[in-house]
RNA sequence: GGGGCCGUAGUUAAGCUGGUUAUAACGCCGGCCUGUCACGUCGGAGGGCGCGGGUUCAAGUCCCGUCGGCCCCGCCA
C-alpha cells in the first residue's frame, strides 16, 4: 500500500501552543477555547461525525470533528489513523446527556474541533498501543519506544521518577551531598565479573565499569564529605534473571561517624518516606528484624518473604535414632507443614518433588495426617515416640501434610525454603497487596569457597567484623559475624550495607584472613589502605536497588518492566542490536585482535 | 556450564496420532454511516509455518543442528 502525500504530511507547529494536557479538561472548563496535542488513540469515523481519542502521557480526551462546525476540518480528518500526531484547536463542550463516559476522567466533556494540524503521520504500529498486553515481550522490546507509550509502561516510568525524587528529597533534607564517582575505573578481583573497557592511550590496559561505587564512597568519607549519596548505575557481567540486569541503578549512600543502628534507622525512615510519597503506602514502623541465623532457621533463605508463615522446623533431634536411615544419618532434618494439605494428589506431590530437585534435593519425604493413620511411604519407619515428638513439635492436626528434607544443611534449607515459596504461590497464601519489609542482620563475615579453597568475604572485604570478632575472624573464620545488614521486601533483597573498616591495620588483617598477600592488597587496594592511614572517620552505608524497589511498587513481574531500555536474558538490546561487532580498525586502535574462534 | 517452556499472517493464538487451496480473532485496506467511546456494518488483501539439513510418496506436524525469547540452577562480594 503506497502512502499518499497527505498521509505522510507533517505540518509545522507554527505559533500553536498547547493549552492543556489530554487528562485535564473537566465540566468546569466548558466553553473555553483550548489547544490539545497528542496521538490518535482510537478513531471512530461515522462518516458524518468523527470522534478521535487524543492521547498524551497523562491521559486522553475525546475530540469531535463536525462538518456543521467546520466542513473543511471534518473532511480532512478522514485520513486520520492510529498514532498520527495531532494538534487541535477547539471549544470544550459538555457531552450530551447519556453520552458521557464514566470510565474516563475527561469523560464528561469533549473538544469541538475548529481547526487542526497533522503534526505527523505514523506507520501502522506493530502492536496496538493499549493497556492490555497481547504482545510477546521481544516484540515490545524491539519497538520499546512504542511499548513505552502504553499506559502501564508510562505509569511505571512515572512511579520510578517519583520514587527517585523522593529518595533525593529525603537525603537532601538529611544533609547528604549528591556526588558522582567514575564510570571508568579499576578492575578488582573480588566480587562479580567486571565489564572491561580497553584503553586506547594505554594499550593492553583496561578500565572496569563499577560494580558499585564502594571504594569511592569510602574515600568521600575520608575526604570529609560527611554524608554522600548517588543515584548510580552499576554494572555486573553475570547471568541475568527476572530481577537482575547487567546494568542497574542503586541509591547509594554513606555516612561518617555512624554505626549500624544509625544507618538502619535512617534507611528505614527513608524507605517509609519513599513509599508514602510515591504510593501513599504506610510501611510498618519500625521494620521487623531477623538475624541471618534466624532467617535461615525459620525460612531457609536469607531474603525471607514474611507475609505468610509456613515456617521450617528443625526435627533432627526427634528423628536422630529413627529406623528410617535417611533421617538418622542426615546432618540436618527439617519439616514444613502445609495445613490442610492432605488433599494433595500423588501428581501434586510428584511435581513438588521435581521442584525441590532443582535445589539439589534427592527427593521429598511426606506424611499426610489422616484421621486413622499417617499416610506416607515412610510412616512404617516411625516409632510412636517419633510420631509423638513430631506431632508436638510441628503442631500437627488432622488434614495436614508435612514435607521433610534430610541432607546437608545448604540443600535442606534451599529445598524447603523454596518449597515454602512454591506452596504459598500455588495455594494463594500471599497477600499480594501487602508490602512487608524485614531487616536481616548478623551475617557471617566470611564464607568458605570450596573451589578456591579459601575464605572469601560474604558482603565485601571492607566490611567490619562485629566488636570482638576480629580475633574470631583469624581463629575460627566461619564463626565471625559482620556488621552487615540487608533489607528484604516481599522476598526480594532490595538493599544491603555495612559498617566499614576504617582502620588500616584491621583492613590489612582482613586481607590476611582472605589469603590476600600484602603485596596483592597493595596492588589492588593500595589507594584505599593509604587513605585509611590519613585519619579515616568511622563510616557506614547502604545501597538500595532502585529497579527492584520500583518493580515491587508497580507490581511488575520483572525489573525489565521498570527499566526504560532493558536487555534480554542474553544481555542484548533488541532495539539497538547491541552488543555488535566492531571494525578491525577500531580494534587496532585499541591494540586488540580477535581470536580466530570468536570471529 | 546445565534444566524447562516457546518461535505459524502486522499482532495474539488454533492446527490431534504427518495427507486436498494453513484456520480464527484483532489489526490493515476500500464502501456505507451525525453521538460513538475496544463504534457499527458490508466487502477485500496479507503468511507457507525462525533458519539449515534429514526421514518420507508426502513435513508447522517426526529427527538432527542452529538462531532467538522467557523461567530457573550454577553464577551474582
Amino acid at each position: 500500500m503506497t502512502e499518499t502525500s497527505s498521509q505522510r504530511a507533517s505540518e509545522a507547529l507554527g505559533d500553536w501552543r498547547r493549552s492543556h494536557h489530554c487528562s485535564q479538561l473537566r465540566i468546569a472548563d466548558v466553553d473555553q477555547e483550548v489547544c490539545l496535542m497528542g496521538w490518535v488513540q482510537f478513531r471512530r469515523d461515522h462518516g458524518g461525525l468523527i470522534f478521535i481519542d487524543l492521547r498524551d502521557l497523562n491521559g486522553r480526551t475525546q475530540v469531535v470533528f463536525n462538518p456543521e462546525i467546520n466542513a473543511e476540518a471534518h473532511a480532512r480528518a478522514h485520513v486520520l489513523r492510529s498514532e498520527y500526531v495531532l494538534a487541535v484547536q477547539g471549544v470544550v463542550r459538555a457531552r450530551p446527556e447519556g453520552m458521557r463516559n464514566a470510565a474516563l476522567p475527561t469523560g464528561d466533556v469533549e473538544v469541538e474541533v475548529r481547526a487542526w494540524k497533522l503534526l505527523n503521520s505514523a506507520k501502522t504500529p506493530p502492536f496496538p498501543i493499549e493497556e492490555r498486553v497481547e504482545v510477546t515481550e521481544s516484540t515490545r522490546l524491539e519497538y520499546r519506544y512504542l511499548d513505552l507509550r502504553r499506559p502501564q509502561c508510562t505509569r511505571n516510568m512515572i512511579v520510578r521518577h517519583k520514587a527517585t525524587q523522593s529518595f533525593r528529597d529525603f537525603l537532601n533534607r538529611e544533609g547528604f551531598l549528591e556526588l558522582e564517582t567514575p564510570i571508568l575505573t579499576k578492575s578488582t578481583p573480588e566480587g562479580a565479573r567486571d565489564f572491561l573497557v580497553p584503553s586506547r592511550l594505554n594499550p593492553g590496559a583496561f578500565y572496569a565499569l563499577p560494580q558499585s561505587p564502594q571504594l569511592f564512597k569510602q574515600l568521600f568519607m575520608v575526604a570529609g564529605m560527611d554524608r554522600y549519596y548517588q543515584v548510580v548505575r552499576c554494572f555486573r557481567d553475570e547471568d541475568l534473571r527476572a530481577d537482575r540486569q547487567p546494568e542497574f541503578t542503586q541509591i547509594d549512600l554513606e555516612l561518617s561517624f555512624a554505626d549500624q543502628d544509625q544507618v538502619m534507622e535512617l534507611a528505614e525512615e527513608m524507605i517509609r518516606h519513599v513509599f508514602k510519597e510515591t504510593l501513599d503506602v504506610a510501611l510498618p514502623n519500625p521494620f521487623p528484624r531477623l538475624t541471618h541465623a534466624q532467617a535461615m532457621r525459620d525460612y531457609g533463605v536469607d531474603k525471607p518473604d514474611i507475609r505468610f508463615d509456613l515456617l521450617l522446623h528443625d526435627v533432627t533431634d526427634i528423628v536422630a535414632g529413627s529406623q528410617f536411615k535417611l533421617f538418622a544419618a542426615a546432618k540436618l532434618v527439617k519439616a514444613l507443614v502445609l495445613p490442610q494439605g492432605a488433599g494433595l494428589s500423588r501428581n501434586d506431590i510428584d511435581q513438588l518433588t521435581e521442584f525441590v530437585k532443582i535445589y539439589g534435593a534427592q527427593g521429598l519425604a511426606w506424611i499426610k495426617i489422616k484421621a486413622d493413620e499417617w499416610q506416607s511411604p515412610i510412616a512404617k519407619f516411625l516409632s510412636p515416640e517419633e510420631r509423638a515428638g513430631l506431632t508436638a513439635a510441628l503442631g500437627l492436626r488432622e488434614g495436614d501434610i508435612v514435607f521433610f528434607q534430610a541432607a546437608a544443611p545448604e540443600i535442606v534449607n534451599a529445598a524447603l525454603g523454596n518449597l515454602r515459596l512454591e506452596l504459598a504461590e500455588r495455594f494463594g497464601l500471599v497477600d499480594q497487596t501487602r508490602f512487608q519489609p524485614v531487616w536481616i542482620t548478623d551475617f557471617p563475615l566470611l564464607e568458605h569457597d570450596p573451589d578456591a579453597q579459601r575464605w572469601v568475604a560474604r558482603h565485601h572485604p571492607f566490611t567490619s567484623p562485629q566488636d570482638g570478632h576480629d580475633e574470631i575472624m583469624v581463629k575460627r573464620p566461619g564463626e565471625a559475624l559482620a556488621k552487615a545488614y540487608d533489607l528484604c521486601l516481599n522476598g526480594y533483597e532490595v538493599g544491603g550495607g555495612s559498617v566499614r573498616i576504617h582502620s588500616a591495620a584491621l583492613q590489612e588483617q582482613m586481607f590476611a584472613a582472605l589469603g590476600i598477600s600484602e603485596q596483592e592488597a597493595r596492588g589492588q587496594f593500595g589507594f584505599l589502605l593509604k587513605a585509611l592511614e590519613f585519619g579515616a572517620p568511622p563510616h557506614a552505608g547502604i545501597a538500595f536497588g532502585l529497579d527492584r524497589l520500583v518493580m515491587l511498587m508497580t507490581g511488575s513481574a520483572s525489573i525489565r518492566d521498570v527499566i526504560a531500555f532493558p536487555k534480554t536474558q542474553k544481555a542484548s538490546c533488541l532495539m539497538t542490536q547491541a552488543p555488535s561487532p566492531v571494525s578491525t580498525v577500531q580494534l587496532r586502535e585499541l591494540g586488540m585482535k580477535l581470536r580466530e574462534a570468536v570471529k
